[in-house]
DNA sequence: GTATTTATTTAGTGATCACTATATAAATAC
DNA sequence: GTATTTATATAGTGATCACTAAATAAATAC
């Protein structure tokens, strides 16, 4: 064991908890004293594990990312531009509206309506999103050459396209639609999937 | 001019200005002091004039719903589903990247992530915004009777399926993507409006 | 053992939250 | 004129905000 009183609370049990606040409340709709109490510790052991507000919610982003950005991971890799996206709106789908954690998306929805004293992090928020669809387009991009998906197409409206409609599936969960619902739309998307090249 | 002491301020323009504060912010997002402020006026006039906070938003909720509503009313006695949703989907693009106001949808996003405490104005929303896809969905069904889309399709999950873009396209714009950008999103949607009765 | 290090608990900081008590100012009713 | 009514401005309420100072407890280093 490391020098110094050990700390008696498990630091990732406790960020977990943090994370989903965060994640149904967003960064502003939940204050240090009722994440201290949701993680059963005192608000100066919160401060000293994590450092500060912003600190604690960019480590609950970081662990929420591991979850949201398997969506991408499992998705690009299939054979076909239609498969991807079918996969990455499915695992939206299955995301926002899981039972063992909040509905909605943390990344959309954590830090996007906020008051004036947190536009860092919203803006923080906002570059980091930016990411998925960048992949899309490359991902969309090859497979224009690759023949499966027609040249008409602009890779990055494709993938912007994609990202709409994943922001609004979260929407649409954090306002409480279910699963079935949001898979029939999900299934409109994809039912003419309309760029194959003929 | 009616009995006791006049308003010194406009009270329409006062709500107004609320209205865009309360857009940009979210209700939790922006506090009495500030609103008072820039209304141009002192916190008990606030208070006389419209009650308290959650009553000062439905206020400019209702405001606001004269703007959002219109792209409703325009559209839904459009000649065909095709362009009934191509007229909502243009005029929400519109509505969320307007520079006249403040970026994204006061409905969808106003009270959509929140503390606990106001739990209440969020569900009232969450009610809020199931008007318009009834709607669609009427609509649709209609459009199915009258032979211009598929008797295949769900009204219902159709209307689900515009909202979610409408949702998605306020988070976009929200997060500063451009109008142009968002009008290809839309394009990309319509490209092959899938759903005509052949 | 003593010194050092780190986490804990208790109790607080000033700032801001939504909201209001009180007194005064400005209009009409008569 | 006086009485009544309503809006105003000043100043403040207790509660909560993010955050911390200070003392103590529990580990290792030697």
């Amino acid at each position: 064991m490391t020098k110094g009183r050990p700390r008696k609370f498990d630091k990732d049990v406790a960020l977990e908890t943090a994370m989903k606040l965060f994640w149904q409340h967003g960064y502003e709709g939940v204050s240090i004293a009722k994440l201290a109490e949701a993680m059963g510790i005192n608000v100066p052991s919160l401060y000293s594990a994590f450092g500060n507000k912003e600190k604690l919610f960019m480590a609950a982003f970081d662990k929420y990312s591991l979850l949201g950005g398997h969506i991408y991971i499992d998705s690009l890799n299939k054979k076909t531009a239609r498969e991807v996206a079918y996969s990455i709106l499915k695992g939206e789908v299955d995301l926002v509206t899981n039972p063992d954690h909040p509905d909605g998306c943390m990344v959309i929805l954590g830090a996007l309506v906020t008051s004036s004293d947190s536009d860092h992090i919203k803006k923080r928020m906002d570059e980091m999103r930016q990411t998925p669809p960048k992949w899309m387009a490359e991902r969309f991009a090859q497979a224009i050459k690759e023949g499966d998906l027609s040249p008409d197409v602009d890779p990055k409206s494709l993938a912007c396209y994609i990202m709409t409609l994943n922001a609004g599936l979260a929407v649409q969960a954090k306002s409480g639609v279910g699963k079935k619902e949001l898979m029939k739309v999900v299934d409109i998307a994809m039912k003419n999937w309309p760029f194959v090249a003929y």
